[in-house]
RNA sequence: GGUGGAGUGGCCGAGAGGCGAGGCAACGGCCUGCAAAGCCGUGUACACGGGUUCAAAUCCCGUCUCCACCUCCA
């Protein structure tokens, strides 16, 4: 069974085929680093990342550009706000979406260039552009003449016509078609600037991801993607530049909805409250809001709520603690295997992700494993608990979202000494609440949960003794 | 005006002609000293009005509502 992806080019979910069996090649539009990312900005990321690791469970071997914008308006008007210097304020902002990526534990990209380390490829490709016959110089800047390439607005289904003027620079009178676009924007007094043939200036927003996606993975590549708002006209204007250039260029788009707020699109204007940094601050752990971006399809669009996002972490909990219980049971076998290495996964839930991704099906295969596994728990069944673990811990794996992966283990890992000696001395309580239980003191026996409630550890009995872990919301907050 | 989506049980969220995805919450039961967890059970949901069909949440026609993009956007 193939993988099959939603191609917006296409209108139409189409069998993937990579140009190159068993490499990937693929090019995702990152941020613009003007500000720090909230949840809607890390949303792609998350979505791209867990097509990666799918591609890469495949047996691919997946070579993932992203690039960042460290130039274009917005940031030139808020380093001027910020009295900061641009070049300060996108590097403070990138290694904030960094963090960030980081944080959900999205995997390092093969290369995530920047626009300003690429003018010379810029300028190149408009030169390419100039030739062709495809753009011309006007009044400092070099425009992409719309009418010039047939195929104008086919990514995007709009027909040149119906599409509203360009406004992407102030000399829309030197323009042949209001509908013609900047590849290069003459410099203003006090903008920074490169020197072309053309003039000083910088690049136009869509010039630079042509540029550096054809660089490093060929003039025709796999995958491109990005936010379903960057189909117009950041892609089409992309698409256009490349192939009258001659590049056959992206051979599948893919695009994911947008989280939205009470009905909004979750604007850079909205204030701080969602940021990634400050939702997890306010004790969302980093794995329960992946779960969150991950799991409803990523071409359906979430309307953000506190609401929704505290059930998800539920849900995520009631995997977790299957994984944690099972552990305690069977042992850890599946041990640090990398991806790839990996049991075989249930049918159903390869067929799902097969499927353009369907992750929500692919969860329910999940939580039917752990339904079982927590069946064979209660009965001691060692050999199902081992079996459904392996099963639940492969699928969740692929998704970045292993229980028992370091990065999201909530107890043990960072800090084994303290770890210890707190355990020493809650087992200590626990020997002598056991002893009350045994000589039926419920009144003493409570009495030591409760002082182990206290401080912040949770008791619960289970057919092989107590068990304790710290209570949810303790040690998550601060940072 | 153009383009693309959406409306599913208390909530979230899949599906896309027949067989009640799944999760969260709730209620009942089992288990349990209690609690927690777990397991079992309980919901006859598909915006509205027509139509096609043996059969419609799914297809067709109409209506309503909502959202996104149309040069700041992930």
């Amino acid at each position: 069974m193939t993988l099959r992806l939603y191609d917006t080019r296409a209108r139409a979910i189409r069998d993937f085929e990579p140009l190159e069996p068993g490499k990937v090649t693929m090019y995702v539009c990152g941020a613009t680093v003007q500000s720090p990312p909230h949840v809607g900005h890390v949303r792609y990321a998350v979505n791209f990342d867990l097509l990666r690791r799918w591609l890469v469970h495949n047996g691919s071997e997946v070579v993932y550009v992203r690039n960042v914008t460290d130039i274009d308006d917005k940031v030139l008007a808020k380093s001027a706000a910020e009295q900061a210097p641009w070049w300060e304020l996108t590097y403070r902002n990138e290694r904030a979406f960094s963090e960030a990526y980081d944080l959900l534990g999205c995997l390092p990209v093969t290369l995530e260039p920047r626009a300003t380390g690429h003018i010379p490829e810029i300028l190149a490709l408009i030169q390419r552009l100039v030739d062709a016959g495809h753009a011309y110089a006007s009044g400092g800047d070099v425009l992409f003449d719309v009418r010039s390439f047939a195929d104008y607005g086919a990514l995007s289904g709009q027909r040149v016509d119906e599409v509203q003027p360009a406004g992407d620079t102030e000399n829309a009178a030197a323009k042949r078609d209001p509908r013609d676009f900047a590849l290069w924007k003459g410099a203003k007094p006090g903008e920074p600037s490169w020197d072309s043939p053309w003039g000083p200036g910088r690049p136009g927003w869509h010039i630079e991801c042509s540029a550096m996606s054809t660089k490093y993975l060929g003039a025709a590549f796999d995958i491109h993607g990005g936010g379903i708002d960057l189909v117009f006209p950041h892609h089409e204007n992309e698409r256009a530049q490349s192939q009258a250039a001659g590049d056959p260029f992206a051979r599948y788009w893919l695009h994911n909805a947008w989280v939205t707020l009470a009905g909004e699109k979750m604007s850079k204007s909205l204030g701080n409250s969602l940021l990634v940094t400050e939702v997890v601050r306010r004790g969302v752990r980093p794995v329960e809001l992946r779960f969150y971006l991950v799991a409803p399809h990523y071409r359906s669009m979430i309307e953000y709520s506190e609401e929704a996002l505290q059930e998800a972490a539920a849900g995520y909990r009631r995997l977790e603690s299957f994984v944690e219980h099972a552990v305690e049971f069977v042992g850890d076998s599946l041990g640090a295997a990398p991806l790839g290495e990996r049991p075989a996964l249930p049918e159903a839930f390869t067929a799902a992700m097969n499927d353009d991704l369907g992750v929500p099906q692919a969860l329910a295969v999940v939580y039917a494993a752990v339904r079982e596994g927590n069946t064979a728990l209660a009965a001691d069944d060692k050999a199902t608990v081992q079996a459904k673990l392996v099963e639940v811990r492969s699928m969740l794996s692929v998704l970045g979202l292993d229980p028992m992966d370091p990065r999201w283990r909530r107890s043990g890992g960072e800090d084994d000494a303290l770890r210890r000696a707190t355990d020493s001395l809650v087992r200590a309580l626990l020997v002598q609440r056991e002893e009350a239980r045994a000589r039926k003191d419920w009144a003493a026996a409570d009495a030591v949960r409760e002082q182990l409630r206290a401080a912040g550890v949770e008791v619960t009995d289970t057919p092989h003794g107590a068990r304790w872990s710290v209570a949810d919301g303790a040690g998550a907050g601060g940072a």
